[in-house]
DNA sequence: CGCCGACGGATTGTCCGTCAATATTCCGCC
DNA sequence: GGCGGAATATTGACGGACAATCCGTCGGCG
């Protein structure tokens, strides 16, 4: 059983370089649907027979059924023996699970920013925060979730840790659509500026503990948020995942 | 577009009760492929063409590459466009990221157990330690995996949250192979003991804090043992995986 | 009237054969 | 001996085919 190892071929995914030829078909799938679970554009609990996958991404039944294997494994579709695919759903117990790991892996990468990331980089952050502060409530949702999804890149690539952003960046994911209420509810937004600004200003200040402790606080916050807007939702209709077309 | 939920279906996989019915072909070739790579069967970097795969296992094309897209999502397996799956394999700073997440998510699961397990779970991890304790050095290195396995299957199911159960769990997979080296590391064994002793301490005097600061520790400790044997090897003979049959 | 069971449609799980595109190997040629 | 190109192997993708399973419906029966 030989075991050559290919010579000077990089498993890193950041170095793709000038490659220009396509990406794999597969590949389109995988994150044309993994971006559409994410935006909400299909309904939590949502059954997705690949029929419909393969006409809606004019692919055959190989391509789809593989791509949903991976975003199985990121648990954003689960698959039911015999069922197919739905769309994964959250209950508020499972949310606050999430918003925990969350909160250890975020601690993790704003510490790693602190202390690993390039002085353009701490700008970067800071230039997104302002952007967050200067966004009034007047702003609408998708403009402050595109807001925080620069923010949460920036930090991801400053923290100089591939695995912790893989983590982290599967956990927001998962949560995605519940980033989207706890950001709207009312009175919300101001405390969120000031919990990043702590953030922004340990990192600033080169203060590992201190980015830590302030990411901690942010999560710990969101969560409290998420969870108790997620547990009045189930409580008034029943169920723990949306019916919105 | 209809988004009908499945009314009492669970999405969680610990309730499979008392199905009876053979896991689909699937699950065997993903879980059988895991368990090659883990126990070491493959050597990182080894290539494994999807003719090989299916011969192996006795399966066809489309079901071993739906595993092998699982296993992809785990990034115990790499795919190299239009070259195929090969093992994955750690360079020392990876090894070293992974170290870093691991810590703080054993360190969740540690602090979990000690706020939520039950008086028999705590029991269980006590008597799992013990038998680690009386296994002199003279055990072989098998015996110790074993036992060690044993303690994180206790650890992840009584910290109550699945989360970090699958994201610690995924973890100890991608460096499986690490762990072996630094288990059989002469003059390790004690001091393991000593900092899982310090775990099972803190969680029997329900001390989260303690647990926290104790699982962390020793994570610490393996990640400086089993970087320091990579970065060795890696400096021996130049590249990042073995080449042993 | 309501429950139980059989039938039929729909969907998944799996296999197979085919074809194009790409990578690897090897061989002849200069 | 080095180089270029053909031959081969492997992946990427498609579509059809078939059995097994699940779901809803309909009809029979107590």
């Amino acid at each position: 059983m030989d075991s050559v190892a290919p010579d000077k071929l990089e498993q890193e995914k950041g170095d793709q370089g000038l490659r220009v030829t396509p990406q794999p078909m597969r590949r389109q799938v995988e994150e044309g649907l993994r971006a559409a679970i994410i935006a909400g554009r299909f309904a939590p609990g949502q059954h997705l027979p690949d029929r419909l996958l393969c006409e809606l991404f004019g692919a055959s039944r190989s391509v789809v059924r593989e791509a949903v294997r991976l975003l199985e494994a990121e648990s954003l579709i689960v698959v039911l023996p015999n069922r197919g695919p739905f769309v994964a759903w959250l209950s508020s117990t499972e949310a606050a699970q999430i918003y925990e790991v969350r909160g250890v892996l975020e601690a993790l990468a704003g510490e790693g920013f602190a202390i690993r990331a390039t002085d353009a980089e701490r700008a970067e952050l800071r230039a997104v925060y302002e952007r967050l502060a200067a966004a009034g409530e007047a702003s609408d949702r998708t403009e402050l979730l595109a807001i925080k999804r620069d923010f949460y890149a920036v930090l991801l690539r400053g923290c100089r840790n591939p695995m912790v952003a893989r983590m982290l960046d599967q956990m927001l994911n998962r949560n995605s659509q519940l980033r989207a209420t706890s950001l709207s509810e009312p009175g919300r937004l101001p405390h969120t500026v000031a919990e990043i600004r702590r953030v922004v200003q340990a990192i600033e200040h080169r203060d590992p503990e201190g980015a830590w402790e302030a990411c901690r606080h942010h999560v710990k916050r969101a969560a409290a948020v998420a969870v108790r807007i997620l547990r009045e939702r189930e409580e008034r209709d029943g169920t723990p995942y949306g019916r919105e077309a």
